[in-house]
DNA sequence: CCGTATCCTTAACGATACTG
DNA sequence: CAGTATCGTTAAGGATACGG
């Protein structure tokens, strides 16, 4: 990974795709989407990501972390109070999973569509 | 999934989540933006995306064409000739997971740093 | 309140053999 | 060539009880 031994996802081992699947996967997109809403405590975004359990939610986040693209930010109070946010990098990754996801979403009756009329074929 | 009832990701039963996941699952992202250079064969493109088993890349193949993203052409000769392509559509969603990808890639050099320092705090 | 640890079930995945 | 069918393995995921 330097200048001349660029990142490429489409070499199987390449360090990439471990990143490209946490920030892309079921729930990786869902957090960093909702993330740049505004920071957010734990349960808030355990209820705005609606499905996700606690386990999951947790070990997203920290996958995140790790990839540089969320910070938490911890305040020693009691009853505790954990803060999520993006950092530069995860909001910027953010912004285009969100190009995507309003792509879909406002695709969604085509691609019902297209969904109802290959159905039809294969199962008629 | 109408007008005043517009697809949202964050619910957890609107049938946008199938299609997310479907575009940005592990092989999803990589047969669209591999598609995204041009017309492929099933071998071809099996070789193209490092990895990927037959079955998986079939499968996921079969899923982009059900949502109406892949085109699969196939021309009844000996031996058969398969070939796959995007619809304008795939296209357009292809281009955003591009973008996403060049992002991670063009950052892998902060990723991977971000990561030594998160699990020197954290093993050390 | 914020998680982690544990258990358990299901579904994803890969390898491979085989067919049109 | 382009897949599908089958099988065995692994990993993802959910529920929940408990600790800091």
């Amino acid at each position: 990974m330097t200048a001349r031994d660029p990142a490429d996802v489409f070499t199987r081992d390449c360090p990439s795709r471990a990143t490209v699947e946490n920030v892309s996967g079921k729930w990786g997109i869902l957090a960093l989407v909702a993330l740049h809403e505004g920071a957010f405590r734990f349960s808030a975004l355990r209820r705005r990501v609606d499905g996700v359990s606690e386990r999951m939610l947790s070990q997203t986040l920290h996958a995140l972390e790790r990839d540089g693209l969320v910070i938490r930010d911890v305040r020693s109070t009691i009853p505790p109070h954990v803060e999520y946010s993006l950092t530069t990098l995860g909001s910027d990754m953010a912004k285009r999973l969100k190009a995507m996801i309003d792509l879909i979403e406002g695709s969604m009756e085509e691609i019902l569509e297209a969904r109802r009329e290959y159905d039809s074929r294969a199962g008629g």
